[in-house]
DNA sequence: AGTAGCACCTGATTGC
DNA sequence: TGCAATCAGGTGCTAC
């Protein structure tokens, strides 16, 4: 389940290993991760065929391509989203037979020979795509990795991510507290602050000991804002240990084996101790997900009461 | 407009 | 032992 530091790691391997190479050729596997491509297959590898690859770029968990076509600066974005299970592989000359998760393969002519590019993902909730870019609203880059001031079309309803420097905290603040929805929610929604998913909720909340079902509409801004360090500091520490824990050659490795192995004080532990105050977690559904807190240390609606 | 809920999908785990 | 039900989860879409 990559969020944003798993994305994060993703982008920063990539980058080093295909910016400045061309796409020859792109082989599909399995024809859903490109479903949200216009014109299908086919079309997607007329798209990507003999583009330059420039900057690779990310928000929140949308990370991209910029395609360099013969224009002064990219007009079109190779993007991808890893979904719950995507990675990315890589290989120097002669490539291995594809894995059986395997649902797309590039072929990249680089300075020092042919490199392939493979996209897995078991679950296939991944997709790739080539779109346009649209300018932003704001004028500023549209995400890390990159000065172009452009996101792919896809990506421009998505709010800045809590790590860019270029992200509206007052107006990441007014954001957070419409509406009636639980603050658990209203993190996951990727329109007011992306790149949080359910485990670094989950964290965030704990950390700045917010219940996940108060209303966040009923948050005062200093505690809004508590919320949205406290996100930056569970993010930011894991993309720490991300950056240390992997080397230039992650991308052979599996994504997710780093992800798990992070110490977590609040997702999966239900019934184990707050380590902060020693009551039992608990768990339940919240917006459809499996949502972890303790019932001691996070303070929210009442019991039996509507005050929230 | 804002919100809720489901479809999408595979593999691991649990229950009978 | 074998099979079926359940769970996990991010996004995109539809419906209210």
């Amino acid at each position: 389940m990559p969020e944003l530091p798993e994305v994060e790691t993703v982008r920063a391997g990539l980058e080093p290993l295909v910016s400045g190479t061309s796409i020859d050729a792109v082989t599909i596997y399995r024809a859903s991760c490109v479903r949200h491509h216009g014109g299908g297959a086919g079309e997607f590898g007329l798209a990507v065929a003999d583009a330059g690859i420039g900057e690779v770029v990310r928000r929140g968990k949308y990370l991209w391509f910029l395609l360099e076509e013969g224009h002064e600066s990219p007009v079109n974005a190779l993007s991808a989203h890893l979904g719950m299970s995507g990675q990315f592989r890589s290989f120097e000359g002669s490539p291995p037979a594809p894995h059986a998760h395997c649902r797309a393969r590039f072929a990249l002519t680089t300075p020092q020979g042919p490199l392939t590019l493979d996209f897995l993902d078991q679950r296939t909730f991944g997709y790739l795509r080539v779109e346009s870019l649209v300018p932003t609203a704001d004028g500023a880059p549209g995400g890390h990795g990159s000065e172009v001031p452009a996101v792919p079309r896809s990506v421009a309803h998505i709010a800045r991510d809590a790590l860019d420097p270029a992200v509206d905290q007052a107006g990441a603040v007014t954001a957070m507290r419409k509406g009636t929805r639980p603050i658990k929610t209203v993190l996951l929604d990727q329109t007011v602050v992306s790149g949080i998913g359910n485990i670094y909720a989950d964290e965030a909340l704990w950390l700045a000991r917010i219940h996940p079902l108060r209303r966040a509409s009923s948050l005062t801004s200093s505690e809004a804002t508590r919320v949205l360090d406290s996100v930056r500091g569970v993010m930011g520490r894991a993309l720490a240990q991300g950056g240390t824990s992997f080397d230039a050659l992650y991308v052979n490795v599996n994504g997710e084996s780093g992800y798990f192995s992070r110490d977590l004080a609040a997702y999966g532990r239900a019934g184990e101790p707050c380590v902060r105050c020693g009551d039992l977690l608990t768990r339940d559904r919240v917006a459809g997900r499996s949502t972890h807190w303790c019932p001691r240390c996070q303070t929210g609606p009442k019991p039996g009461t509507d005050r929230d």
